[in-house]
DNA sequence: CGTCTATTTGAATGTACTCAAAAGCGGTGG
DNA sequence: CCACCGCTTTTGAGTACATTCAAATAGACG
């Protein structure tokens, strides 16, 4: 298993030693996963924290009328939207679903508690990513009440610059909190530019 | 001081014993604030973390227009909105003001990380306050872009039943991200009903 | 009481949505 | 290899939700 990726994403934050890599390597389940498959499915027990090895995924919420609301999208080195799941509930209201071939890291439940109990260090590090994940929900939240779609959809291509490729262009629209056809017409304005 | 709300707060989350309560006792310091007072302003330096012990507070973000947006109420028993300046950033964003008379409980950086580095408890306390904030903000974020202004209105009053007394309904419509003129036209329609 | 700000109201406008139909695109099987 | 199927994207017309601007009214505070 290649952990060099979500190590140094952990070394942004704090300093493992030997023991607590070599614990981590212990604990973590290599999942490779294919293009459009649904990784986890909304309703389903929440039994893994999610680490994209490789690949792009994306984390959604399907409503009563069957709409899709994307909350994230995930490239390599990051956690999945849906690791918010590791709370008291044990299902989870997300489904999370490959945008192309790649591979997973689980962290499954038990071994979190494991990692928490004995290596206070990974406390600190989920308490950080949490952290700012928060910080990203409020600029988010503001950004989509202060500028209109036009100007969110060219932040969304400057952010996240190869998404387009992998992505079905309504949920991109879905992530934007816009219509499939409103996103359409948005572009060809855009274009014609 | 009194420092039961805190504490009872905590220890839904962890139990706390007698060394530790002492110890967070012995580093927040009581401030009370005045109805309407600026506790703290967008672009200063952000030095606390803020626990509303008593009282009703906001934070928002003032735009480059003037403009403000709502990110969060905050009543007795709440960390307030701007809880997310702990993180590497000096400097926050966001404004917190005093919507009526009341005391918060300070948290001051250097103590943050004699709390962190000394008792891991509070780690896992804040981790799991930040894992909250993200689920809910996930929520509201769903919430926005599905429901009409009306649904989320409705919504706010059953979530903040007693907020509407101490708040201006133009940060009402800030925080549902919708004009106070329109919000007064769904009220109206509401009224009528 | 007067001033300042918040709220209400109305008219005109704009942004984004719904619905429906056509065009594009990718994969599958004949 | 091409034809067909299903799904996504585009396009257009009509509509709804929400905004802007302006003016009138109501409330809060000194």
């Amino acid at each position: 298993m290649d952990s060099s990726l979500i190590r140094s994403n952990i070394s942004r934050y704090v300093a493992l030693d030997d023991r607590e890599i070599e614990f981590l390597e212990s604990i973590l389940i290599p999942r490779p996963f294919k293009q459009g498959e649904l990784i986890v499915k909304g309703g389903e027990q929440a039994r893994y924290l999610m680490f994209v090895n490789s690949g792009y995924l994306m984390t959604y919420y399907s409503d009563k009328d069957g709409a899709d609301h994307v909350i994230q999208f995930a490239a390599a080195g990051w956690w999945a939207g849906d690791i918010y799941s590791l709370s008291k509930e044990p299902y989870t209201l997300y489904t999370t679903k490959a945008l192309c071939d790649g591979e997973l890291l689980l962290l499954p439940r038990p071994a979190q508690h494991q990692l928490f109990e004995n290596y206070n260090k990974f406390e600190r590090y989920f308490r950080l990513v949490f952290q700012n994940s928060v910080i990203k929900h409020q600029l988010r939240f503001v950004e989509s009440h202060t500028q209109p779609a036009e100007q969110r959809y060219l932040l969304f291509t400057a952010t996240y610059p190869n998404m387009e490729k992998y992505v079905a262009q309504k949920y991109i629209a879905s992530y934007l909190g816009i219509t499939p056809e409103f996103l359409s017409k948005v572009r060809k304005k855009l274009l014609q530019k």
